[in-house]
DNA sequence: GCAATATATGCCTTGACAGACATATTCCTA
DNA sequence: TAGGAATATGTCTGTCAAGGCATATATTGC
């Protein structure tokens, strides 16, 4: 769990895993696309190899990199067990409240709003 | 994100967020049940809280230190985009296979579903 | 106001890691 | 089999962050 936090950690390597989303590449394809010398890139996919999060099929000289789908699935698995902190607890609209508070007006708000927008509170089950 | 994850990647951060999950609690506190100094205490929170994924709240003169669902949730839905990476693709099916070739036996298979298990292929929707 | 408690901050040392660059390795093809 | 393409590895350097320790800050009750 926590190696899968370090793996995603680096900037690089998460723009990697992105990329790697819509479907695999080989070295060199990312390199180019995200704009990085080979050798760093085939460093980070080694860490995200290690860290179980990509898989490597050799092609002639080419490696083709792919996401693999287990430490995503357990990462989501850990998450889920937080669904109490999101179902139970208000702090959202807590910090709504407090932001108006501390503002004694309506402007901020507005940028809270934003800022938390995609977060509203999701029915489920 | 990037900012969660490296948040998460510290060994000692997980445990504190993973000591937090059941209730908010006070810095003193956390460091006896981790056997951590205070001062590591503190500057852990101190991120934790850089990356929004505690709050504080002053109780006298200590501080309860709860979590904060927004971060957890926004990983969520990061999560959910890679909804296909393991719907689609099958292959902690193909290491098993993989597994069996290698080892040419079903010695080692029984390890492998040991850690794969409780990542069965969810059925949604 | 002062001691005591709870927490935060500053400084220092050390280890880990990312990037740049050079070079090794592997595999294909002519 | 030599050369070239694709990728991996090694070395070096600079940066950053964690832990240990000392100390500052804040809050309470007396």
């Amino acid at each position: 769990m926590v190696e899968t936090f370090a793996a995603l950690a680096e900037p690089n390597r998460f723009r990697i895993v992105e990329l790697l989303r819509a479907r695999p590449r080989h070295v060199n394809e990312i390199g180019e696309r995200l704009q990085l010398n080979q050798p760093q890139v085939s460093k980070h996919l080694r860490v995200l190899k290690d860290a179980g999060l990509v898989d490597v099929e050799p092609r002639a000289q080419q490696r083709l990199y792919e996401l693999r789908a287990q430490p995503l699935r357990q990462l989501y698995d850990w998450l889920e067990r937080y669904r109490d902190v999101w179902d139970a607890r208000f702090e959202e609209l807590d910090d709504v409240i407090e932001q108006i508070k501390r503002n004694e007006g309506a402007r901020k708000v507005e940028g809270v709003r934003a800022k938390e927008k995609s977060h509203g509170r999701r029915k489920r089950k």
